[in-house]
DNA sequence: GTCTATAATTTGATAGAC
DNA sequence: GTCTATCAAATTATAGAC
């Protein structure tokens, strides 16, 4: 596949049209427009849009899990801000994380897909889970921990999104690093540089 | 209007339609087979799907603030589990926050609706940051406090409802008021009893 | 791989009878 | 207040030419 294949081309807009307006909240039409093809092609690529949004799904998965690492190889106050780092990138182009998108949609949407999300999480809660354990936290405790920081991300992303204040979720991330944190979070100013997207 | 007026019927199943699959996730159809009318009918009570939107974030709006009360009538601490109770009663009906929902879809909702979700997420603060105030916290603490503590159980909706795992939120919620929590909260077992569904 | 053409269904909405 | 009948547009999808 080229680098700038079709494919590509249709699940990058595709994307970006499910984290700001949800899986029924776009159509093979729009989609086309974007990419600047008709809705009969976008079929040669994917055969029902079940299918486009569980590869859309499957995708994200994989590059947010690459980007985040071995949970181990860093420490833990610096994994937990590339965490951070992720949702905030895609915040700060307006977009809602995929999977937080979906989550919430969960009901109304295809079971393939659905079931793509729930692994998400699923691999989300382990990677974390393992920052807090590196961190000396018991299991009990990292569980709790975890659960709070990855609730509160996704929360804060959709509140500042429907708020328009993205400064919202930069108080979030902030006193979640203070609680969860494993002390060492420093760079509160300028938290948009700290990454770039990568989902 | 009456009691069970078709109109409070309609917004009734419409809410429950839209806290499972979204906005964009009902059509007039589905709605008229639960009510057992016709999707003509509909029209009689709502001119358009964004009107019933609309009417729909301000109902749920004004009853979660009604069933929220006085932030500073009784004790932080039981301020904030009642709180926390308003979203686990709706959770273990399956049932997403009707705003956390369209606050996701945002960009994919009529603006008539998205004003109304924006409007409730700020007076959610407002409510919250006045419990906290009470609590004795500086004004910059009870902001981060607050934010941490609607995002967290939005973002734990989401996610009990995505792995299917209700006790996840419980997790959430109990580290969440450890750590916001103005001491004195007890009756972690069985926190579903705590509050019945009025949203 | 992409197009034109077209199909089948769904969707939000209106007119007018009862 | 609800229905039947109907509509225009949108939506997902297929067939077949290029």
């Amino acid at each position: 596949m080229e680098i700038n294949s079709t494919k590509k081309e249709l699940l990058d807009a595709a994307s970006l049209l499910v984290q700001t307006r949800g899986y029924n909240g776009f159509s093979f039409h729009d989609l086309a427009a974007v990419v600047g093809i008709t809705t009969a092609s976008i079929h040669y690529h994917f055969p029902t849009k079940a299918n486009l949004g569980q590869q859309l799904v499957k995708r994200y998965a994989a590059e947010f899990m690459a980007a985040l690492g071995d949970p181990k190889a860093s420490p833990p106050s610096q994994g937990l801000r590339r965490y951070v780092g992720l949702f905030r990138a895609a915040l700060s182009e307006g977009r809602m994380c995929l999977c937080g998108m979906i989550g919430a949609e969960f009901d109304g949407v295809p079971a393939e897909v659905s079931a793509e999300v729930r692994e998400f999480f699923r691999a989300n809660e382990l990677w974390l889970m393992q920052v807090f354990e590196k961190a000396g936290d018991r299991s009990a405790t990292a569980r709790g921990k975890t659960r709070l920081f990855v609730s509160a991300l996704e929360g804060a992303m959709l509140i500042a999104r429907a708020t328009g204040d993205t400064g919202s979720f930069d108080d979030v991330t902030k006193t979640a690093l203070a609680i969860c944190g494993v002390s060492g979070s420093r760079r509160h100013i300028n938290q948009r540089s700290s990454s770039t997207r990568v989902v």
